[in-house]
DNA sequence: CAGAAAATTAACTTGATATTTAAAAAGTGA
DNA sequence: TCACTTTTTAAATATCAAGTTAATTTTCTG
């Protein structure tokens, strides 16, 4: 890869995080092309010269996210560590990893709205992917007989809930910085399932 | 009150119920005023005869929101039985008056960005008042040690978000119904605070 | 350095939607 | 029925933001 599709390329990659931290706060309607580029002290055609439009610039960025998740949770569960450090591990990740991205996995618009087929069928995808770590990891806890045998879907969405409900009261000036907050939080999730 | 306060109170509770509900689904931003208006068969012209503006929608619904709530909290946490078949009972009434309701609480856009600072306090302190019970009932849990002595903020954030997310992954096709959901999801979420 | 390619910009177009308004319709009490 | 009030409506206005464009500036390359 030559030095300007590097510099291309890190520019995306800029637009997009700074895209991914507005939308995940203000939504997607809330979002305008304007306030996206002037936080990068750039203008609206800029923008545009990198990205096809609004909804291409919140599809890759939804990718973006979805595969680096992806990537992390792949990562922990292929280490050689007991089922429930693996989960927990995960749970950590998780947490840090959208508080650190300051991003809403869902900005809380039905993306039905706002995608195309194909574009939703890729993330959903991903999506899926990513659920049947939580998943298989939780299966392995049953099998092994650490944890209750519990409805794996139900007890997931439940989990990923309250993991993804963080970025609505986590603070900055709370006691406790983001890994403190992802430890305790996974700590008190994990009780849900290990075995009494 | 005579009867036309009681049409005029009707036609408005009317308004924010649909309100409630498109606000929910699309977001702030993402719903127009045409929409609500032509979901109830009117014109957006009338409904601003019966309320300020958009924000003045929003405002009053999610205040009528959170009442609704307070009341229901109120109401289960003041019945004689043991305190963790309270707290059950609380997360049953929340999860399901959610999904009753279609209503996100927060709809994922910052408050702050919407409402003026008067209205930001009114809502804040029903809020408040709301988790405050939550509290309250872990407080209990804990002083007669059934519950585990855990960090009360953090669990009952925890608890809230799972329940709150419930909205974006339950589905009417599923197998299971609101309550029967909502008694699952409380189920496992009992088992964090409950001591071994 | 000169010219070409890439990147940026400001100014515009366009469409959508919140809000206003003035007139029509419906309702009400004498 | 008639005068009056309340409610509804359709049309007008105003605003704001997405997306476009053509011109300009910057960067690259030989």
């Amino acid at each position: 890869m030559s030095l300007r599709q590097k510099k291309i390329a890190k520019k995306k990659e800029d637009i997009l995080r700074t895209a991914v931290s507005i939308l995940a706060e203000k939504g997607y309607q809330g979002t305008t092309m304007e306030e996206i580029a002037s936080s990068l002290l750039m203008t609206k055609g800029s923008v545009y010269y990198y990205f096809k439009d609004k909804q291409d610039l919140l599809y890759q960025s939804q990718l973006m996210l979805l595969q680096q998740s992806l990537i992390n949770i792949k990562t922990i569960q292929q280490e050689n560590l007991p089922v429930v450090d693996r989960f927990k591990k995960a749970m950590v990740a998780h947490i840090t990893y959208l508080l650190d991205e300051k991003s809403g996995f869902e900005m809380m618009v039905k993306l039905e709205q706002i995608f195309s087929t194909e574009q939703l069928e890729e993330i959903f995808q991903l999506r899926n992917d990513y659920e049947k770590c939580f998943d298989q990891l939780i299966l392995e806890g049953i099998n092994e007989e650490v944890f209750e045998a519990v409805e794996i879907t139900i007890v997931r969405n439940t989990i990923l809930g309250a993991m993804n409900w963080v970025t609505q009261w986590y603070s900055p000036e709370g006691k406790k910085d983001p890994i403190e907050i992802a430890e305790t939080v996974s700590g008190y999730l994990t009780r849900i399932l290990v075995k009494k």
